[in-house]
DNA sequence: CCGCAATACCTAGTAACGTTAGGTATGACA
DNA sequence: TGTCATACCTAACGTTACTAGGTATTGCGG
């Protein structure tokens, strides 16, 4: 269901993947399947430049962790800036769908 | 509000336009911007390349006419298959609108 | 032990597409 | 007469998600 449609929505997908806590960036790509369902299925070449791109921006907070495995992942968190940039994000999307609803409103029907 | 946020969505946004009815490229534009209660204000530069795309597609059929006024304008109407896309692209919306609700739903707790 | 899958990270190049920034032309109004 | 709104168009640009590759570790089955 994807193709273009995400562009301009991803970085709010991954905050708010990261809002309910700390995750390195292959769980992210899980937490994101798993929370829609499966309607999202981003690629790890999606979501690393993403992680960065946010953690430059500040938005996110990373930092090495080595696994009880021994394998060593990188952890990202919300910022404070973070949160309240998923805020806005979130308002933004709330009038960006509203829009898109009242496009369709009065629309719907199909004649028989 | 704009940015890239529409990448993937204007399509049916201005086939959603047309569903009422033909109209011309000029009158897509405002009709956009008064159904979205100013929450899409889209630059001609951006409509005049859909309409033609979604022409080249089959979606639209698109028609010379000469208003009272003498003007010359190009009319587009939502053909057969138009109508039918714009009903899958409105099915995938919900899809992609239910998924981000979802990700910002119970953003905590995990059933169990 | 060996091979393979899953985990976990990364980046360069590609392609799609909305926008910017120009251009042309007409009708209405001061 | 000049300026604005109407009405159309297109080339070039920049952003950005995706493709396609790469590396390395852990854990499994054979």
């Amino acid at each position: 269901m994807e193709g273009e449609m995400l562009k301009g929505h991803l970085d709010m997908i991954v905050l708010a993947a990261l809002a309910p806590g700390p995750a390195h960036g292959y769980a992210v790509i899980e937490e994101i399947k798993r929370r829609s369902a499966g309607g999202f299925d981003l690629p790890e070449g999606t979501i690393y430049p993403v992680l960065h791109r946010l953690e430059q921006a500040g938005l996110l907070a990373g930092r090495w962790v080595t696994a009880d495995s021994g394998r060593r992942r990188r952890v990202y968190e919300l910022t404070r800036r973070g949160e309240r940039a998923l805020a806005e994000r979130r308002a933004v999307w709330k009038q960006f769908s509203d829009a898109i609803g009242s496009l369709f409103k009065g629309t719907g029907r199909n004649p028989a």
